[in-house]
RNA sequence: AGAGUAGCACAUAUGGUCGCGCCCACAUCAUGGGUGAGGAAAGUCCGGGCUCCAUCGGGCAGGGUGCCGGAUAACGUCCGGUCGAGGCGACUCGCAGGCCAGUGCAACAGAAAAGAAACCGCCGGCUUUGCCGGUAAGGGUGGAAUGGCGGUGUAAGAGACCACCGCUCUUGUGGUAACAUAAGAGGCUGUGUAAACCCCACUCGGAGCAAGACAAAACAGAAGACCAUGCAGCGGCCCGUUGCGUCUUCGGGUAUGUCGCGUUUUGCACGCUUCGUGCAAAGGAGCUGUACGGUAACGUACAGUCAAGAUAGAUGACCAUUUAAAACAGAACCCGGCUUAUCGUGCUGCUCAUCAA
RNA sequence: UGGGGUAUCGCCAAACGGUAAGGCAACGGACUCUGACUCCGUCAUUCUCAAGGUUCGAAUCCUUGUACCCCAG
């Protein structure tokens, strides 16, 4: 089960105190919180596009998470935003990119990657 | 077969694996079952329900609509008709009341743009190289110049007079009406603009689910009764109405949560009982179908049915099949319209012209 | 999601239905040995966000759309 960051503040806190990567497609913040469990926060602008648009990318990078949950370190809150390029990209792009920030992140099982 | 015209329907399939929201089954977990975006869900341009404001009342101001009749909960929507414009036609388009209630405006050009007028021209006269008078037929300006064409007439002209057309009025006939049509009369009565102010007719209180209701940490006030004037408040203003002072009482209320919210209410039964399910009844501008009435919009009756309900916000990913899986696009209180966006299909009515029979 | 507003030259902006002011910037020239200051001139080019309509005539009036901004937890 994906916990998720609702609250603005908790966004407002990661983006203060996280470290940021980004690529052509996301940017990635992340933070180490208290607890064991992973966190995902998902922001799409409302420049990407229309509902539908933004509605898409945030269930393209909240799958791409999901399968991908068992590899991420767990503990640690994490911020993907969709950038307007991200716009109209297929899944394994998306995911893709997704796994290129969590590595520079160095957050992912040596292992599995 | 071609060109066109009007309308209707569908609009991301099927199977598999993984995953999400809600509901149900079990005390819980796990598990299983059911269900899950649109024709525009959009823009927010109108109308209504619902909720609160102040119990929604009266007047003024202001807004909206605008050929006629009907439909509807209501509308700026829809249906039928009239008139005007376009098209050979099927048919389409039209904010289509009133400038003889009043006021304003009409740049430039033009002599003159609205209770007045002679620039050129034409005709007559004279004290003849110019002035006076007559004249709106002709020229020129302009979007617009005193109804049009022909004739009579005249010094030249003029609805001054005549025929036809147009206009206005009256009467008759048809139509609920808009209006159409016939006859007669007037004798022409100065243009445009009301998506200019305005007039006339009808109509509108304001705000919006972030409305609002309930529970309730923090925090200290809040409610009721009585009374007089001023002040303050209440959606533009006024009438009107509420609060501020004194006394009495004890709850008020922010964060936050729940409800509002997806069929609702009531009754009965059952269960794991502040809930849920089943059955029945009533309600719903609800949805689907049939019949009847109506040219139609639509109405009435009967039968069946209850269909997403999230709250940082659920519908997704991959694989296979097929030529391909696609356009515009995502519910957020709920309905009726309008407008705008849109891949690819299917069906029906009608019109025109050609060919064949 | 609901409510409200704005759009005119590169920037800031004005404008009764009748030729789209002005300032800054830019460009050209004058002045100067050179630069700044100052002075003179040019600059909306078929047109006031876009498309239709009303009107003789539209930045202005009407309708529809587009972009941007603000307010409400």
């Amino acid at each position: 089960m994906t916990n998720s960051i609702k609250k603005n503040e908790e966004f407002q806190r990661i983006y203060q105190s996280g470290r940021s990567y980004a690529n052509k497609y996301l940017v990635m913040y992340a933070k180490k919180n208290e607890s064991d469990t992973g966190r995902l926060g998902i922001s799409v602008s409302k420049k990407v596009g229309n509902s539908v648009v933004r509605h898409r990318l945030a269930r393209l990078i909240r799958e791409s998470y999901r399968l991908n949950e068992s590899k991420f370190h767990s503990g640690w809150d994490i911020i993907v935003i969709a950038r307007q390029s991200a716009k109209g990209r297929t899944y394994f792009e998306i995911n893709s990119a997704l796994l290129h920030l969590a590595k520079l992140h160095k957050i992912l099982d040596e292992v599995s990657v």
